[in-house]
DNA sequence: CTCCTGTCCTGCCGGC
DNA sequence: TGCCGGCAGGACAGGA
């Protein structure tokens, strides 16, 4: 699931490759995506050059020298796979977009799940575009000060784990990294974005932080389908203190294990929460 | 406005 | 063995 540290494991791996790179041909499949431009949409960009490639929350963006930019989102199943010119490469199944490069090189994007979105925009003031328009924080950006964070969870009235999914507040958390981050702060999942404590906000953007750092240095999670662009897995999920371990001892507390069957899960609108009621909630657990 | 629910899609897994 | 239902998840539309 490309949450912000499988997009920054993607950027990483693919930007060496392609930043330089002169666009011969971009084409697209028959199968859309959740948006994708019209099938002749590769003459807008042919002859241009990839001038820089960056992320912006969940989304990957392609400059162009041509003033525009490609906004890429790998949807739940969405993986790069590059290609040097002087290797071969079978189509696989679910093949959806290439960027031919004079070079000879490849950069396909496959998506199963066809989730994925691509979004041309102009490149001048494309923060302003859909959808950044209404994007909040980067979570390493500077200027989210603890305090931000208090002030901006005050005005939520919906579940602290519901409010860290709102790419509208801090963009880039998806479900894995708020379970994980939520543990880390010992905040239950269940609490009210806006009764949330000054110590509260500040321990629980501190475990954002370091959650979605420590996922970076470990090349993100693989579950079903995420992958690096040199193929590999990342192998954060050996590393998940509560998510999908429902049933299995808390990492952080023993003084429950026989009552509760250690990690628990509920549903969040719609999504699974995995957490441990007694570690996550700091006044009944002995430690 | 804010909040909540359903939808998109395919592959995988458990149950019968 | 094979089929089928349920589930997973991010963004967004539309309803309350």
């Amino acid at each position: 699931m490309p949450e912000l540290p499988e997009v920054e494991t993607v950027l990483r791996g693919l930007a060496p490759h392609i930043v330089g790179q002169e666009i011969r041909d971009f084409t697209i499949g028959p199968l859309s995506l959740r948006k994708s431009p019209p099938a002749n949409f590769g003459k807008n960009v042919r002859k241009s050059r990839i001038i820089e490639a960056t992320r912006r929350g969940k989304y990957l963006v392609v400059h162009l020298s041509n003033d525009k930019s490609l906004i890429h989102h790998l949807g739940m199943s969405g993986s790069f796979r590059f290609i040097s010119a002087d290797f071969s490469d079978e189509p696989r199944k679910h093949d959806h977009l290439a960027y031919h490069f004079s070079s000879g090189d490849r950069l396909i994007y496959n998506d199963p799940r066809r989730f994925g979105m691509l979004i041309p925009v102009p490149t001048q003031n494309w923060q302003d575009a859909e959808p950044f328009r209404t994007m909040g924080y980067e979570p390493f950006d500077e200027a989210l000060t603890p305090q931000t964070f208090h002030g901006l969870l005050k005005t939520k009235n919906i579940a602290i784990k519901l409010a860290l999914l709102d790419q509208a507040l801090v963009c880039g958390i998806g479900n894995i990294y708020a379970c994980e981050a939520l543990f880390m702060a010992r905040i239950s999942p269940l609490m009210p974005a806006k009764e949330m404590a000054r110590t509260q906000a500040e321990a629980l953007l501190s475990a954002v932080r370091s959650v979605l750092n420590d996922a970076i240095d470990s090349g993100g999670s693989s579950l079903r389908d995420h992958k690096q662009v040199n193929g590999e897995l990342g192998y954060f999920q050996h590393k998940f203190a509560v998510y999908d371990r429902a049933g299995q001892p808390c990492p952080g507390c023993t003084c429950d294990r026989d009552e509760t069957g250690g990690i628990r899960v509920v549903r969040q609108g719609g999504r699974s929460t995995f957490f441990c009621p007694v570690f996550q909630n700091v006044s009944q657990c002995s430690r």
